[in-house]
This record gives C-alpha cells, structure tokens and sequence, in this order.
DNA sequence: GCAAGGTC
C-alpha cells in the first residue's frame, strides 16, 4: 500500500479526486478522513501536528528564572494526537510513502514532521516527496510521476525559526510578566512578529503626539468660460524658494492679500493648458494581503475577510485564501474560467463582455511564487441561498478581480488649466474617465471625474467667486489594520497566514485598543523596555537576520545548531543588562498598567478613580486610595468598559464607552451618571398599587446607568417596566386607552422609536418572546400559538401546569391528547 | 499561562 500524506484534509480529498479519477472511497480513522483507491490511501494532516517546548520542568514560571529558559533543552511533542496515531497506523500498513505537503518552507517542515513519525514506524520505507503550486490534474499528475526527495536543509530552516522564535518570546515574555506581577490571563508578551508590529503603531502615536499643527490658507476661485457659462474651481498657487508649485499660504497676510487682489479682478487670461492621456492598467491578482486591503475598502474586517474566504475556500468556489503569490499558474485557462459565468443573471454579462476580447492575457504581479495559486474563483458558484450577504459581497471581490485582471486598460484623459488673474497664478486639474476599462467589471475603485472645460491659451475667463480657507495641517493617521498588514508585509515580519491573527494578539493582549487600532500606555511601556534593553525584538531587524539564517540553512552554508547558539548568545547579552532593571521595568509596566484603567481624580481623595472588575467578574469604578476610600460608582453590566478620550467638562474624568458587538454604545461620565440617576417624570397611576396606596408609574434611572418605569412607592412596591437601554426618552401628549398612560418616543438615532405605551409595549414583547418558546416544541405553529394565548396559555411554564381537557375545551380544534403530547415534548 | 507557524 501507498500512503500519500497532504497538508489539509481539503488538499487531500482533491489529490484522491484527480489521481483516482473521481473513484475513491473514503472512511473516518480517529476522526480523521482517509481516502483510498486502488492500492493507494491518502490523509491530510491539520498543518503543524508536532509542536516545539521545553521539558515540563520548567512550566512553572515562578520555579524557573526567565534566563534559564535559553539554555533549556527545546522538544518536540505531538499537538494532534489523533492526527498523529492515524498517521502511525496507515503507515504500518503501507511500504512506501509519499509527502505532498505545501510547497513552501513550512510545508516542507510538516512533511518532515510527517517524515518523522512514519520513520518512527518503519526505518526502511521508501520516503519520497512530490512539489505542485495548484491542485490541478496536470501539476498534480505531473508531480507524482517525478516524485523527489524530502528537502531536510529547507526543513531544517524551519525550525530554527521555531527555536529561536520559541526561547526568545519565551524568556523575554516571561522576564516582563514576573518583573510587573503579571501572572496568569494577563500576562505580557514579547515576540519576534508581534512587538515589531506593536512598534509600528507606537512610533505612529508618538508623532501624533508630539504633532504641532501649523495654520495655513488655501484659496479657491470660480473661474467661468464666457461663452455658455461653464465654470470650474482653480486654486491659488505660487512657486516657493526651491521653486516648486505651492498651494499652501502660510501666512495670513499673503494669504488676505492673494485674496483681495482675485476678488478685484474681473478676468482671468489662461497662460496654458496641457492635455494628457493616462493609461490605468487593471491589478494583479489577489494575494492574501491585497485580498484584505480590497475587502477592508467594501467595509469587511481583515478578520471577516479571512474566515469567509476560509469558508468559500472549504465549500470549493475560491481557491485556496493564503498565498503570496501574484501570478496565475499556466494552467489556469482564462476563457474557460470565464465561461463558467457565462449565463449567470449577475455575473454573466461581464464575463461575456470579457470573453469577446480578441486576447486575453491576465495581468501578472511582482511576486511568484509557488506556495499556492493567486486567489481566484474556481467555477463553482454559489447560489445566493447557499451564502448570506457579506459571503456574496467576498465572492464576487474576487470573482471581478479575476474579471479585471484579464480586462483591458482604462484610459484617462487628463487637463490641467493654468491661468493668471491680477498678477496672481490659478491652476484647475481635471480627469476624465474616456475608456472604462477594466473599471468597468471591477467598480471597488473610485472613477470620480472632475470636470475642468475645453479652453485655449489666451482665452479671458471671467473670475466669480474667490474663496479663501483657513487650515491646519493634520497630524499623521493611525494605521487602519489593512494598512497595517501591507506595512508588516513590506517589512517581511509575519506571513500570509499569520498578519491578521497577530493583529488580534495585539488586541488579546490589552496592547491596543479601538479601530483603527490605539496602543494602550502597557503598550507603550512594553516597547520602551524592549527599545532600552531588548532593541532586536521590536525590530524587523531581527526577522531580516532570521530570514537570511534561515537562507544559509537552506543552502547547506549553515548549520541549524550554530544559528541556534548565536541567537541564544545574544539573548544571554541582552538578560545581562536585564538583570539590574528589574524593578524599574516592572514598575514602570505597573504605572502603565494603571494608566490604562484611570478614569480621573477621585472627587472624596483626590486620588485616581480606576476602571476595576469584580470577583463576579462586573466592572465598576473604584479609588486607587481603596481601602482608605471606598468611593465607587457603577458601570453597565453589558460589556467591556473602554476608557475614551474625552473627558467630562464637570468632573474631569474620562468618559466610558461599553464595547459589546452590535450593541456598543457610550455611557459617558460615570459620575455624572450616577448624579443623573434618580426619578424622571410621572406618567400615571401604578396598575399594582395605584388604587390603594397611591403609587405612581416614574421613569427612573439606576446608578448603573440603565432606565426603567417604576413605582414611586419602591421598595414597598415592585412594579416595573423594562425600557431600553439607549436614547433619549420622550413622554409625548398621546395616552394609551387601555392604560391610561402616555406614548413613549424614544431618539436614539435619526428617527425616533414610537415605543408607545409602556405596559402595550412590554406585553408585546413578552408575547413574542414566549410566542417563540411555544414554537419551538414541535407541532405547534403560528397560528396554535395565538389560538393557545387566547386561553391563557403564552409560556412553556403556562402549559405544563394547565389541564389538558381544559385547554381542548377552551381551544378549538385541539385535543387533550395533543396538548398532553406538547407536554411531553416541553 | 510563554512565540510563530501551520490549519479549522
């Protein structure tokens, strides 16, 4: 028996389709899919299934100095266990083996993780190892015919990266987490990817920081064709000492003086206008980044973007999501692709357009490589049932992609008009889109066009009106995660595969916070420590050097345990200078660590009212001078509080906003919340005490920030009414008959929400919440649902205590012995 | 309970 073994269960399944011709039978081994044809099996492994550690004695981070970490012995141990003994067991059956793992370095070390376990079974079997970039029939059957031999110099690369990155992260992770007593979930983390990462956004916020805005002018005047009436905007602009075009006036009184001089003029002479045509060729394929940037410019997260391509991989209608590559393999036919759209209602009539080009060549990125194909559609479309929307929206960025990759130029046609008006310049810059193009399948970029008319030199332009605007130079922006991902690329720190999940350590680990991400002051002292004594890891330095190690392994020039040791050598240099900073560090993480949760002086101490969380794991504000003051206010129970940075004029505390997915919103000043809490207008009688004792319906706020309608007579009398959690409420001159009380409104947005009267509202909400737990016993539908509320019945808890032969009688059409079978189901 | 890299 031949055992072929793949990456991924999905890379497995099309090897046994395509060598099998489609007749392969599969089965489950440990819950693992094996596929097997002919004398032939074939797995597909979970990516890594061993993974690098030290020996278990030093697991305990307080038994074991963060040095001693580098010189500890680093293991290999299996992380998929049940992966792993398939793999033992197919291979005890099998007398030759063949690995068809990815096409690329880490590919290379799992096969050889593979390698290793088969090796463990039988010492003599044939290993061989075949290379494809696409699973299609001919790179896969061409491959197999020509098997190779395993790359252990290329998997040997591997791991020394996973070594070094392993007792670096390690050491240095842990080093920081003792020094400030972070232990446990909080720990700090140190690493060669995410720190360079977390030092790009740092060094951004410093220079926001250390910004000073510089007011400038800026001055715009109506120019107008005589003829017709046309006209068009052109902008002020002069050459500055190096002799460059300049808009910017940097000072008010040119500026002014610029100014009155256009608005006395009546006419503007062109002096010259210059005409030129564009050429806008389409984009290269996607690779995993610039599928990201796309997606993130149609408002889908990296992270969104990244698990539905993930799951329209899984389902077959894109290729594989992770890749480098920019240009399509030889195999891929253009025009049969877009013959599979061919006919569909939406899709179909660009890929026809397409299709009547008389060559089509797809354009071609800088990078290829032979990990896996760019990422295009494969021909199977999903229909749109199969997907929900923001699914369809992915399917079709990369399906136009395609389309425009194998589209034709855009032209545009540009016109620059310069004229003179009293002595002083004007320029108008206009664009025309004249051939669509590619832009024509692919409408995710802009084509807006600006309009500047058909005019001559020596022409007289009549000068309206002169608008003249005051700025400010505006501080450099904050990375958007997109942004970020390109920048990580372009350093060469992280992969294809990793960059977003990075992106989500960052935020996992309190080092930013928002989006567009913000370090939190942890962060900034994290990077300052590793600046002071650490420079390597947060910069990309250290993976330049790793790559090019890497590189020498590779090629036989170097070998792995040499790379190891000096790597390990410089972290010893680096715990030297550590060692007599310790406190320092970690007071200094301590002071930022608290940074990060201050809201504001505390008004009964002075000291800092701090964002704490509670035994029950609740967050509330409490006083840094605890216990000497027990000062604390309450924040909403729905949530993770994230401190903004405004503050609150009254009290001078930072106002709160509570991170909880859809339902995110501001709380704002906490004190000035809790000074807001307290009873709002009466709207009538209690139902429940009303009558007797005089008890009136208020809408009251709690000192946690949340509303309701309650009795004036609390805590005597309970009566309550939810109300939402957000908005404004408005009690408006409309009473409800049944209950005599007033509509409510309540703003939260652009419309009001006519929630109407408190106790109709409530009932309809609760009768549509118990509708639904009706519904979900079988048998019981819509329409038995409203016949069962009319008898009473509107919850689970309503039915099982009722009398069967009751209900039969009271509702029509159902009998005691149904409503005894709901029972049983309930 | 550390990293980064695969994959789900």
């Amino acid at each position: 028996m031949e055992l072929i073994v793949t990456e991924k269960d999905n890379a497995a399944r099309r090897i046994a389709d395509i060598l099998s011709g489609e007749s392969y039978d599969s089965s489950r081994e440990n819950g693992v899919n094996v596929y097997e044809w002919g004398g032939t099996r074939c797995v597909g492994l979970s990516g890594h299934v061993v993974g690098v550690d030290f020996p278990p004695e030093y697991s305990d981070w307080r038994d074991v100095e963060p040095v001693e970490l580098i010189d500890a012995s680093v293991e290999k141990t299996a992380t998929k266990e049940n992966i792993v003994a398939t793999l033992r067991i197919l291979a005890r059956q099998a007398e030759e083996a063949t690995i068809a793992t990815d096409y690329d370095r880490e590919g290379e070390l799992i096969g050889k993780e593979a390698y290793e376990i088969i090796r463990e079974v039988d010492e003599e079997m044939p290993i061989r190892r075949v290379r494809f970039s696409s699973i299609t029939e001919n790179e896969v059957r061409s491959a197999f015919a020509e098997p190779e031999e395993l790359d252990f110099d290329l998997a040997a690369a591997g791991e020394a990266r996973q070594t070094i990155d392993l007792v670096w992260g390690a050491a240095l992770t842990r080093f920081l987490s003792l020094s400030s007593g972070q232990l446990g979930n909080d720990f700090i983390s140190v690493g060669r990817v995410q720190s360079p990462a977390l030092k790009l956004l740092v060094d951004r916020e410093r220079e926001i920081q250390a910004f000073d805005p510089e007011s400038y002018w800026e001055i715009v005047a109506d120019l107008e064709k005589t003829e017709g009436g046309e006209d068009f905007e052109s902008q002020y602009f002069y050459l500055d000492e190096e002799g460059n075009e300049a808009e910017r006036v940097w000072e008010e009184e040119a500026a002014d003086a610029a100014t009155a001089d256009l608005e006395g003029a009546t006419t503007a002479t062109v002096v010259d206008v210059d005409r030129r045509s564009r050429t806008d060729a389409p984009p290269a394929p996607f690779n995993t980044t610039q599928f990201i940037r796309a997606a993130s410019a149609i408002g889908i997260s990296a992270k969104r973007a990244m698990s539905i391509a993930e799951d329209l991989y899984t389902a077959g209608y894109i290729t594989y999501p992770r890749t480098d590559n920019t240009v399509y393999p030889d195999d891929l036919d253009p025009e049969e692709l877009l013959g599979e759209f061919s006919g569909h209602p939406t899709l179909g009539e660009d890929a026809d357009s397409l299709l009547e080009s008389e060559e089509i060549e797809p354009t071609e990125g800088d990078e290829e490589t032979t990990d896996h194909p760019p990422i295009h559609p494969t021909g199977e479309i999903p229909t749109r049932g199969d997907v929900d929307d923001d699914e369809w929206k992915v399917f079709e960025l990369v399906v136009r992609r395609f389309f425009a990759t194998v589209a034709d130029d855009a032209r545009w046609e540009h016109l620059r008009v310069e004229s003179e008006a009293a002595g002083r310049s004007l320029k108008a810059n206009g664009k025309r889109l004249v051939e669509a193009g590619y832009h024509a399948v692919y409408p995710y970029f802009s084509t807006s066009e600006n309009y500047v008319p058909d005019v001559e030199v020596g022409e007289e332009l009549a000068v309206g009106e002169v608008e003249c605007t005051g700025k400010e130079t505006q501080p450099p922006r904050r990375y958007g995660q997109s942004r970020l991902i390109e920048t990580m690329e372009g350093m060469g720190i992280g992969t294809k595969a990793t960059r977003h999940e990075i992106i989500q350590k960052l935020y996992d680990r309190g080092y930013i916070e928002s989006d567009p991400p913000r370090p939190t002051q942890l962060a900034m002292a994290v990077v300052e420590a590793a600046e002071e004594f650490a420079d390597r890891v947060v910069s990309e330095e250290m993976t330049a050097q790793l790559e090019a190690d890497m590189d020498a392994i590779a090629s036989g020039k170097a070998e792995l345990e040499d790379v190891t040791q000096e790597s390990r050598e410089m972290l010893e240099e680096i715990f030297e200078n550590l060692a007599d900073s310790r406190e320092e560090i970690g007071d200094h993480l301590r002071k930022s660590l608290k940074a990060d949760k201050r809201l504001g002086p505390c008004p009964e101490c002075g000291e800092d009212l701090l964002v704490r969380r509670s035994r029950h794991g609740s967050y509330f504000v409490g006083c840094d001078g605890y216990p000497d003051c027990e000062n604390t206010l309450p924040l909403p129970s729905t949530g993770k509080p994230l401190i903004l940075e405004e503050e609150c004029d009254e009290h001078g505390l930072h106002e709160v906003k509570m991170l909880a997915g859809r339902q995110t919103f501001v709380h704002g000043c906490p004190l000035c919340k809790a000074e807001e809490a307290g009873e709002g207008p009466v709207l009538g009688e209690c139902p429940d005490c009303g009558t007797q004792e005089g008890g009136e319906l208020a809408v009251k706020t709690l000192q946690n920030g949340s509303r309701l309608v309650g009795c004036t007579r609390y805590p005597d009398c309970e009566y309550s009414l939810p109300l939402p959690r957000r908005g404004e409420i408005e009690v408006t001159g409309d009473r409800c008959e049944e209950h005599d009380l007033p509509e409510l409104l309540v703003h939260n947005g652009e419309e009001p929400w006519e929630l109407g009267c408190p106790i109709c509202n409530y009932r309809e909400f609760q009768a549509r919440e118990n509708g639904s737990e009706l519904e979900a016993i079988e048998g019981v539908g819509e329409k038995t649902v409203e016949k069962l509320a009319a008898a009473g019945i509107e919850s689970i808890e309503d039915l099982s205590t009722a009398d069967p032969d009751a209900i039969a009688d009271d509702v029509e059409g159902v009998s005691a012995d149904r409503v005894r079978g709901w029972q049983a189901k309930a």
